[in-house]
DNA sequence: CATGAATGAGGTTTCATTCAT
DNA sequence: GATGAATGAAACCTCATTCAT
């Protein structure tokens, strides 16, 4: 059976009727057929193409989210290839990088806001989390190589996944409080330079303040 | 019937266990039958004591959360009263306030983290965001006072409420973090200055960086 | 709500439409809500007053089931107590104690029915194994006490067991296929006397065709 | 396509897997898809060579219990024939025969453990049924001819329907407990002369314990 | 105060089967 | 011959909630 342009296929409307409800309620609340019925096809249909619930949820946001963490790992390899040309602590995540990323997280809105927001009862619920260790391995390498160079005391493991939760928390607050891309960009800037003078006061110790 | 000591009475039989099933298991999959049963007493118990699973949840959060944003309140009306003391922008939050508010997050531990990490599905889902908007608020008259007496240019709207966002979250952070309160008061200091390296960052634009 | 003596109880209601629908259709084929639904309430209650699908059958046959395999064992137990009486083999479940058990299948008639024909997809469709394996045990008994004392060779284990399947198919033939109890007590004189011809065949080994 | 020899043909790999999923799993709860998907075909492939799930359990099963119910009717026969070479009861089913029959079922094992152990929801569930009542037809014959000509009292209908029930019975146990056809053809003996000894029993009424 | 009973709506999932292509 | 898509019915079960007693 041919379909219009607007349906396209099945699955197509089930992926587009399961975003719309799971933004709207969330995962756990959102109904399999409420979202069937939505997409005007039976839940067995629904079967056919996904294996249950949570692999529908995961076939919306999973891709992006492989992705994003694909891509701050990248980022973290790269860095450690120039350590040398590093001018100092604050620069983990600099502007470029900061900037793909954002970019990023704008190409697949919905799918980001799922994950951030509604996937409780999923596994992607404690994604930040994840995102938060990864940051923090790479914030403690950095921390000892800049503590060693520069001959200050090394910050506190607390501190240090502190700035690391930060740092993620700072993307993700971009992200949700942009009104668009391009005012998210421009806020990037400025956030950096936050979370550089954040991570100097932590990490120049007592000089920080002086 | 007589009830042990242990028990003291339903309600309170109630309340405990509810405690330990929202914990558990978040708000949404809690079951009341499960509260109730390991409580002793049937559903229609339970709907004797309280009006519905909302109100059960909230009977165990709403003081405490009512009295934090009483506190913050009170803490913005003394430091509005206090402004000529103040030495500069960082101290939205001082020292002595911040471990005031440490030493009750502690002191209803269960209850805060019943809050902040298992409360989706109930109205305190958003309660962060409700700090945020106070302290937010707050935040942007001490900068607009800052920048008139020292002649910079504003920060964004967009920056004031990340720092206030991130004021919030930091106390949340070092409450879900830290092992014990005296653990939590040690990492107040250190975060202090973060908070205040960052803001300075911000309010100070590129001078902050020389 | 008072209640018609026909329906007694909502619980008694959903027993006497369980027992009709397992019979009719089989464990697996049996539908919940069709039970319900002709005993008048919604499934809910019957997951009041029924774990499962499960313990609903089991609640119908288990107290049955449970007694018989008492019952034999008592019985072995017994005739262990009383060896130097027996005259010899084939009594091994005397006329006396298969009249009670015939007496007892008689009294849970439909509990019987749905546990031997009914039952597959629950924990009771091998509930004659079980009884085979608790007869065979004491026949291997017998025959090994049998045959030392005359001095012939003992049966193969093969034999025994096909001997034990046998005593109990003996019973289940008799209860399946007797139109009533009194039917069934005649036959089960007629039935000892087939039982022990067998077994002295397969005890005497040649000598039995002499 | 083409095929590997393994595979053979859509249709074989289809009762393969069949064959492997009513086993493990009985006919009830055998499931269409994953025998399509082992098979690696879709539903649509099965359903152009088989009618539905009946006539696929139908096509592995029929012909082999076709068989066997067609040697009996023959072997039947042929003692009808050969009526006066008998030399007594116990006879009807000899050694020779029965031979044939342990040899049949073992060589469509799998097909008979199907049929006899597996097949509850078809039409097969009842095969043992038909069996004993042709055996039971015979037997009538035969006790009837026996009694007049020895002068003897004929056995109730109900023992001789159980005579037959433990003949069927005791070739079904032959097959289903021994490892082997070797081992079962060992056991055929013994187990002929246990069903004559009870046959005696019997028929021979009181003199058969003297 | 509390029980025990019951509702009713909803949940996800599985199934055999069909049929246009 | 075989696919891929879809149906539609039914499956078991869980839930918060209500209410007469």
């Amino acid at each position: 059976m041919k379909r219009s342009a607007e349906d396209k296929t099945t699955r197509d409307s089930l992926i587009r009727e399961a975003k719309k409800e799971f933004m709207l309620k969330g995962y756990m609340k959102a109904s399999l057929r409420n979202i069937c019925k939505n997409a005007g096809v039976t839940t067995g249909a629904l079967y056919f193409f996904f294996e249950n619930k949570e692999a529908l949820f995961s076939e919306i946001v999973d891709t992006p989210a492989k992705i994003l963490q694909a891509e701050i790992e990248k980022h973290f390899e790269n860095e450690e290839k120039g350590f040398g040309e590093r001018t100092g602590a604050g620069e983990m995540l600099d502007q470029e990088a900061a900037e793909r990323i954002i970019h990023f997280l704008f190409a697949y809105y919905d799918e980001f806001i799922l994950i951030l927001e509604k996937s409780q009862g999923t596994e992607y619920e404690h994604i930040v989390d994840r995102l938060v260790a990864m940051v923090d391995q790479q914030n403690r390498k950095i921390a000892g190589d800049y503590s060693r160079a520069a001959g200050t005391e090394a910050p506190s493991d607390f501190m240090i996944h502190w700035v690391s939760h930060n740092q993620v928390q700072a993307f993700m607050h971009i992200f949700t409080h942009a009104g668009s891309e391009e005012e998210a960009m421009k806020h990037t800037k400025e956030m950096t330079a936050y979370l550089r003078g954040g991570w100097f006061s932590v990490v120049n110790g007592k000089r920080g303040k002086e």
